[in-house]
RNA sequence: GGAGAGAUGGCCGAGUCCGGUUUAUGGCGGCGGUCUUGAAAACCGUUGAGGGUUAAUAGCCCUCCGGGGGUUCGAAUCCCUCUCUCUCCGCCA
């Protein structure tokens, strides 16, 4: 949620940005008047209150006392028919001004680049040279199927389309990845988190992904449960309704979970093999800071991104995201792109994001200074998406055998094995 | 799944039977001070969150005793309901 103050004093930082996302700004006349018609009703409800109140106290001494309290019965059975009324009003204004607010999507930071769409993101570093194959390199789903690491056709038969199963190495991989990438973080003061997979609206709210993205969303039939569509949810929302002390900050976990998503709208795209599929794994970096370091901070954890891949010896570019681009809860995103050989493209495999206090706002999540309550910073990057490093990994590291070469620092992560097949 | 007990400000914990000087007792912890060369101890003071008004982190006002609803002039306290926690039994990895 993006600062209410803005609406009142710099209504125009809101129109700013929201200009910048492309999206309509028509309805900043509605915010201002919900707005402003809440804070009206707001003040007239409580100087009721305030009278009834009074009112009531009075009552009780009078009646103690024995004196005659007809008068102020009557006074008061008018000030309660007012008061129903306004409590009417009252609920339908904070029922319209919350849809709205859950709505406006994340102030842009002024670094963010104009630009309508993915066509317009700015690339700001590129590292590794794509490899050039002496043979024709294969996409990932035939080396998996050829090796019999991968089956797509039984995920199929088990659940449905973009399912699939890892046998033997390939669920190895999948374990060593894991490790690999915990094990790496944690190292560099990441604390490691196992939070559930199922999580309630409240927590989905916190961080953005209700009420907007309900669609996007696995629900579990009949309850107010949720399948995570990433570790950024339970682990930032372990902070809500919280105030830290200032030298709990910074915070930085590192989580391993299972991400579920109903991937609507994306018909027709990534159709072939898994880039694209309703449940991967990943590991999920969440950093809580103080707002006056998150800049520093959203660049650090860019960074540490960028020396896993690094380690893997994957090619990559680093993009910022344009405004048109950038996710509703973020302020100012990276994506950390991986060279895919069958594509001939850089593929998105990870997205660094800021949120600045957009999700602690929502979430509750604040710090104490000085006696003094402010909201924390949140940032978050995947670190990284498992399926998508295995695809790129099973790609870039193909042989002409159709084996697969292990990236040296994974090798004691597979059981000491040096390539899958060959 | 069955039976019972409970949820109060950072923590512990009174108040609930019998509704109204409770602006929610008290202790611990935190902060400030006195004392001390310094510290501890002791003593004194202070210490919840959100919102409205405002130049204001000053005052004043409103709301919050797990969530929601009801009774009442008035609810932490009475009634209904939901969620969660604990104990015992059953089942189970």
């Amino acid at each position: 949620m993006i600062d209410p103050k803005i609406i009142e004093n710099n209504i125009y930082v809101l129109e700013e940005s929201l200009k910048k996302r492309n999206i309509d700004i028509s309805i900043i006349e509605s915010i201002k008047k919900v707005s402003k018609d809440r804070r009206e009703i707001i003040k007239n409800r409580e100087t009721l209150l305030s009278k009834k109140n009074s009112l009531s106290k009075e009552f009780g001494e009078r009646k103690r006392k024995g004196i005659d309290i007809s008068d102020i019965e009557k006074e008061i059975i008018i000030l309660n028919n007012e008061l129903e009324k306004m409590d009417e009003l009252a609920k339908n204004i904070e029922l319209e001004y919350e849809s709205i607010m859950l709505n406006i999507p994340n102030i842009l930071s002024e670094d963010v680049p104009y630009g309508r769409s993915e066509e317009d993101n700015v690339e700001v570093k590129k590292w590794g040279q794509p490899r050039s194959f002496d043979f024709n390199p294969l996409p990932h789903w035939e080396i998996g199927k050829n090796l019999g690491i991968l089956d797509i056709e039984v995920g199929t038969k088990l659940t449905g389309s973009r399912f699939y199963v890892l046998m033997g190495d390939g669920a190895l991989l999948e374990r060593a990845l894991i490790n690999f990438f915990l094990d790496f973080y944690s190292e560099r003061g990441y604390k490691e988190v196992w939070p559930p997979y199922i999580v309630n609206s409240n927590t989905m709210t916190g961080t953005g992904q209700l009420p907007k993205f309900k669609d996007e969303l696995f629900k579990i039939e009949g309850l107010d449960y949720y399948l995570i569509p990433t570790a950024e949810v339970p682990v930032t929302n372990i902070h809500s309704d919280q105030i830290l002390s200032i030298d709990e900050l910074p915070k930085y976990y590192c989580s391993f979970t299972a991400c579920f998503r109903k991937e609507a709208g994306s018909y027709g795209k990534d159709t072939r093999g898994i880039m694209r599929v309703h449940q991967f794994s990943k590991v999920e970096l969440v950093k809580i800071v103080e707002p006056s370091v998150s800049e520093e901070e959203h660049q650090k954890l860019l960074n540490d991104v960028e020396d896993a891949l690094k380690k893997l010896g994957l090619p990559y570019r680093v993009i910022l995201l344009c405004g048109g681009d950038t996710g509703f809860s973020a302020s100012k995103c990276y994506d950390v792109e991986v060279w895919i050989p069958s594509e001939n493209r850089y593929r998105e495999i990870s997205s660094v994001s800021n949120f600045r206090d957009f999700q602690a706002r929502r979430a509750k999540i604040r710090y104490k200074k000085d006696g003094k309550n402010y909201l924390v910073h949140t940032l978050n990057g995947s670190g990284l998406a498992i399926g998508r490093t295995m695809i790129a990994i099973m790609e870039n590291y193909q042989n002409k055998d159709g084996s697969i070469t292990i990236p040296d620092a994974l090798v004691p992560y597979m059981k000491g094995k040096k390539t899958i097949g060959g």
